[in-house]
Formats: C-alpha cells, sequence, structure tokens
DNA sequence: ACCTCAATATGAGATATCTCCTATTATTAT
DNA sequence: ATAATAATAGGAGATATCTCATATTGAGGT
C-alpha cells in the first residue's frame, strides 16, 4: 500500500478532485489522502479494526463475507465511487468484511476518527450516504433473491451478460462461482452446456457470446 | 385500512408518540396520521405507486419481492419501529415490493409528497435513516449469504432459534419455506427428521424444542 | 351450517448441485 | 529460473432439494 498527498494528486487528476470535493466537506479533505492498493491487496481485513473511509477512485475490488464455518462468501464487486468502511462510520456494523483488491486500485482515504464528526453533520453527505445505502440494499437484495428463485442457468446467464464486454466473458471462474455460488465443478457443467446449446464459443481460456439473444431470453426466464 | 388522528392516539400512547416526536421534525407530524391495517391486508402493493412513509408502531409484517417470473419472495419480516417506503422518499427505489401484515398492524403515515422537504433536510433525521438502512442490509446480507453457505438444516435450526416463544415454535410453514427458501416439501421432510433425531417433539401443528443444545449446535455448524 | 380456499401432510420420482479425485496449465514469489 | 501456488478442466458417484400428485384438516365468509 502506497500513500500519496492529496494534492499532488489533485494536480493531475483535476476531474476526479472535483468530484471529491463535492462529496466531502472541506474541513474533512485536509485530513485525507490518497492510498494506492496492488492487485490482490487487501483494502480491508475481517479481524482488523479499520481506521478510514475510503472512497474508491480507480480500480475494482471485491467483498468477501466470513463465515463462522470457514467459507468465504463474496458478496458485491466495487468499482469508481463505491465507498469501503461507510457502514463503521456510522458505526451499525459489528462484523466487518474482507476488501480485495482486484487490480490495482486508487483510493481516498479519510481517517474515520477524527472526521466522523464534520461527516455525520452534513446534510449533504448524508443524504448521499443514505441514496448509496439505499441503492447497494436494493441491489445486494435483487442479487440474492435472484438466486433462490431462478435455476443456476438463469442466473449465469445473467451474470455474462452484465458483465461481458464487446460479447467477450473473461471473469476468472474461481470469483464467478463464488459470487454466483454455486461449486466451481458446476459452474464448468454449465458453462460447457452454454457452449453445446450454442450459446457461447470458447477460446482459449476466454468465452464468446455467440447467440445474445438467446442467452437474455435465458437470463429473464419467466417459465 | 382504518385511518385516525394522530392527536386521539397520542392521548392513548404517550409513550410511542414521545418516540415517534423524537424520530420526525414538528413540520412533518403536522400532516401525519395513524393507519390501521388487519391481518393479511396489503400495506404496499409492489404494483401500485406509494404515498406515504409508514413506521411500524405496533403488529408484524413481510416484505416480498416479486419476480418476472412470477415467483415472489418474503425477503423480510418488519416489528415495531421499522420502516415502509424508506427507499421511495430517498428516491433509489424502482421495483416496489409487497408489505403485508401479519397480523392487525398500526402505523404511522407521512404524506410522501409534502414531507420529503422537511425530511432530507433534517440531520437527525437522515442520520437515523443511514444507521437503519444500514443495519438492514448488514442483516438481509447476513440471511442471504447464510442461505448460500449453509445446508438447509442448518440454517432451519437457526431461524426455529431464532423466533421461538418459550420453546414454541409455530410459525406457518408455508412462509418458513418462503422465508428460508426452501420448497414447502423439502422443509417438511427436515421438520420430520429434526423430530426423528430428537430435536423437535410435534404437539398438533405445534412443535416443541426437546433439545436446545443439539439445535444450538446444528445452527452453527462449523464442519 | 355450508362452502371455499389456504394450510398441512406425505409419496414417488426426477435433477440440480455437491463432494472428492486427479491432471494439466498459468501465475506468482523466492 | 525454478519452485510453489492458484486456476482450469473434467470423471464418477452421492444427495440435497425440487416438482407434481393427492388427501386431509382448518379457517373465513355468507
Amino acid at each position: 500500500m502506497e500513500k500519496i498527498n492529496l494534492k499532488d494528486y489533485a494536480e493531475n487528476f483535476v476531474d476526479i478532485y472535483n468530484d471529491i470535493q463535492e462529496t466531502f466537506p472541506k474541513a474533512v479533505l485536509h485530513q485525507a489522502f490518497i492510498c494506492k492498493f496492488s492487485s490482490n491487496e487487501y483494502i480491508v481485513r475481517f479481524d482488523e479494526d479499520i481506521q478510514h473511509l475510503f472512497l474508491l477512485l480507480d480500480g475494482r475490488a471485491k467483498i468477501y463475507i466470513v463465515h463462522e464455518n470457514g467459507k468465504r462468501a463474496l458478496i458485491q464487486f466495487l468499482k469508481k465511487d463505491d465507498f469501503i468502511g461507510e457502514l463503521s462510520l456510522i458505526e451499525v456494523e459489528k462484523n466487518l468484511k474482507d476488501v480485495v483488491a482486484i487490480n490495482d486500485c486508487t483510493c481516498l482515504a479519510v481517517p474515520l476518527a477524527s472526521s466522523k464528526e464534520h461527516l455525520l453533520n452534513d446534510n449533504l453527505f448524508l443524504h448521499n450516504l443514505s441514496k448509496y445505502l439505499g441503492d447497494k440494499l436494493l441491489k445486494r437484495t435483487d442479487h440474492y433473491t435472484a438466486m433462490q428463485d431462478y435455476e443456476f442457468k438463469n442466473r449465469l446467464a445473467k451474470y455474462i451478460l452484465q458483465i461481458e464486454n464487446d460479447g467477450c466473458f473473461q471473469e476468472k471462474h474461481t470469483e464467478t462461482a463464488e459470487y454466483v455460488g454455486v461449486s466451481y465443478r458446476h459452474l464448468l457443467y454449465t458453462l460447457n452446456q452454454f457452449h453445446e446449446d450454442g450459446l457461447l464459443e470458447k477460446k482459449g481460456r476466454k468465452y464468446f457470446i455467440i447467440n445474445k439473444e438467446k442467452l437474455e431470453r435465458l437470463s429473464s426466464k419467466k417459465d
């Protein structure tokens, strides 16, 4: 993890810095700095106290919940403008999560201890936070209810459509399996089935969508 | 649905009214009133606009998400002090949920249109709302991740312990099945198994816990 | 009191999904 | 560079869970 002075960063990323200024009150920004995490580095660990509120400025990360039985579930992917640690700020979180950088990540880091007061008295910030939390709640609920109301192949179709890029699906299978909540083995089976059914074409380790309509029909299966 | 004047209600429920006064700014309370819903009545329908923010004062209700494939999942039980419609207040909800009274419910109703401004500018209210949403997020996440990381018998054990009263479990099986996310048939199987394993005793339609330790061990199964 | 609909109960058979095993590549770290 | 670790890939067998069918019992409405 590498720390960078906020002023230095601001010079190179003017537009992002402007957005930051609209999100956080000035008094708080004086204490903030930039953190860079490299791929696979832990941003937050479930068994360590969290000291900062982060705002993800660049890169992708993933949140894991760690269960008592040792199993870990990938509960959310984070991208630009996502908060990390906002539940600690409002003091509702008892069990921290693991947050891991997927690729190189740049974050704004705000020390919790000294900023809490300011943030919780800033109306605009609170309003934004509420919207952010509400949105997160809805997304997470959708994700998980889909999980129990749809069969895996429907969910996988939806996931592929959601994450594909130029018709190419190249997520790590291990991560996909953790996120969509099936065993690695079963993911492979289903992927092969999609291949046999003429939905996907496999080239090396990548899959290409060759019948998008069919995949879309599968993703919103009503029967 | 029966409407009652807030003043009339306040006379009979002084303590509850005091709590309400701390939650909502005065200007908003002037427009508020009391709603009484009877058992099985819809408080909110997924296909109708929502006009009020509700605060549940008495009774229990349940939230359903309605999927495109027609299936419905029970996503949360509501009790005293839970909000209904708070996501519409902050304008993040696109797909409404069904909210149904389980028994007779008493709610404070705040007209959304005329109160939105006031509420979103009240710092205390926003702070409370953030905490409420954060808490809801965590609970829902726990519920659903447990769903994929634990086998059904473990989850059922946990659920029974959570909802039992004086050692007696008497929830409707249909509701339980919807909440814990298995078919009614499979719930029955597992309940029978609990009976055979000496965890539960059946009397009429009620189940009584006869081996709590064993049930607790099952609920937090680490292996 | 009678009818209707919802909830309870259970059987039989199908299958979606899991666990465990074993190889073969990629990636990362020393 | 080379070892070590993680990711990909697939076989074989087990089982958790589902769907469908049917019968009985309970509760609410008129």
